[in-house]
DNA sequence: ACCCAGAATGAATGAATGTTCATTCTTCGT
DNA sequence: ACGAAGAATGAACATTCATTCATTCTGGGT
């Protein structure tokens, strides 16, 4: 969607050096998004600081209270788009017309939620450090949710729609996509906590696990 | 194990004043890490401040440094006492010689998990706090990993033994038991920031769902 | 009754951080 | 070529916080 990679210095060489650089605002927002959220997967939310995020941007510090008006802004914004971002890959898929099978629908959302993109340490450090404080500011929790009602009913109508192609009895689409989703939840901060025990790989078989279970003619 | 509930004021009533109490130190000690545990749970970890931790506990600043060395140490120990909290009292229903019947033994579980003391929010709150951070700080890595291994070697041990005594086939422990753990970990994550959507009851449904597709003979 | 080891206090200190704003610099339309 | 709109800068300020330590207080042992 939008670059999250490294880069300090300049997009444009320009001169190659440090002159001023006069870009849209929309431009310099994500610009300072990106930094905070390669600031954060480094040193944690808590140890963020205004001075590390425009350093990071290759920016003044003042710039920051320009385009946001406030740090808490800028976390906010932050979280709001990292969330859009994780949810907004999902429901593609998920209403995806084009990939018809709903089996390989499946598999497409699986490679999308333990793949490369998301897995990213970054993203997920992002994600887990904003969860962690959502317990204590309503304001991370309404946005969180908001974008996951929307997901968890895509979800649930995909399920619907395999259950009823399968045939299968006495399954719930509604029990069984809260527990997906939280599957990957859980898979996601395995992966982030104790990478060591589980690899990317095994997550995916137990996610895929998870849906043979569920659905034996789909999956495999 | 240990009062966490409310309680500013003095356990002794004494004379129910403000009279300067001398403690042991271990009773001091536990003391700051219970009103830790609440001040993250209200205030969020990155918001927490020493002042903050000693007027909850009802103490002076100067106590914090002298029984922990530092902020940094409190916060340390705090996560280590709310690790072993909840992952001895997984480790002792999984040995549990007092709970013969294997199936059972899965529901005291699974009970004690999504149960009224681990599920308080006080306790999620704390927990996913420390996740959240832990991608930027090794220390909580390592003390989430060591518990955390521990517990995951006594569940695919249970689960190994359910499978022989069920005779279940196509299925593997380890896998199972990761995926489990994966399963607790998004539900507990999803009880602390969308309780709109998914209530505690739905939560025991959903995980006793999954143990019933993996063990159909052991589960309901 | 007295004493003192060490537990507890909280004002003081210095470092760090968010925010402001007067000033400088770019760019673009004319 | 020029001027104005507004983008960018960073030194300065006020605040907040962790940590220190000189001092006070407590309670058990003698």
């Amino acid at each position: 969607m939008t670059d999250t990679s490294g880069a300090v210095v300049e997009a444009l060489p320009d001169t190659g050096s440090k002159r001023r650089q006069i870009r849209p605002k929309a431009e310099r927002r994500q610009q300072l998004i990106d930094a905070t959220i390669r600031c954060i997967a480094q040193h944690g939310l808590s140890a963020i600081t205004m001075q590390m995020v425009t350093r990071e941007a290759g920016l003044s510090v003042g710039i920051a209270n320009l385009h946001f008006e406030s740090k808490d802004n800028l976390l906010k914004e932050t979280l709001r788009f990292v969330a859009e971002e994780y949810h907004g890959g999902q429901i593609e898929i998920m209403e995806g017309e084009e990939i018809p099978d709903l089996g390989e629908r499946l598999d497409a959302l699986l490679d999308f939620q333990l793949g490369r993109g998301v897995t990213q340490r970054q993203k997920m450090s992002v994600w887990f450090a904003y969860y962690g404080e959502a317990g204590a500011r309503p304001v991370y929790q309404k946005i969180v949710s908001t974008v996951d009602r929307l997901a968890a009913q895509k979800l649930e109508a995909l399920f619907t729609d395999i259950i009823r192609e399968g045939g299968y009895q006495d399954v719930d689409a509604r029990e069984l996509a809260t527990g997906y989703s939280a599957l990957i939840d859980g898979l996601h901060l395995g992966l982030l906590v104790t990478p060591r025990e589980l690899s990317k790989r095994r997550a995916r078989a137990v996610a895929r696990g998870f849906l043979r279970r569920a659905f034996p003619q789909h999956v495999h």
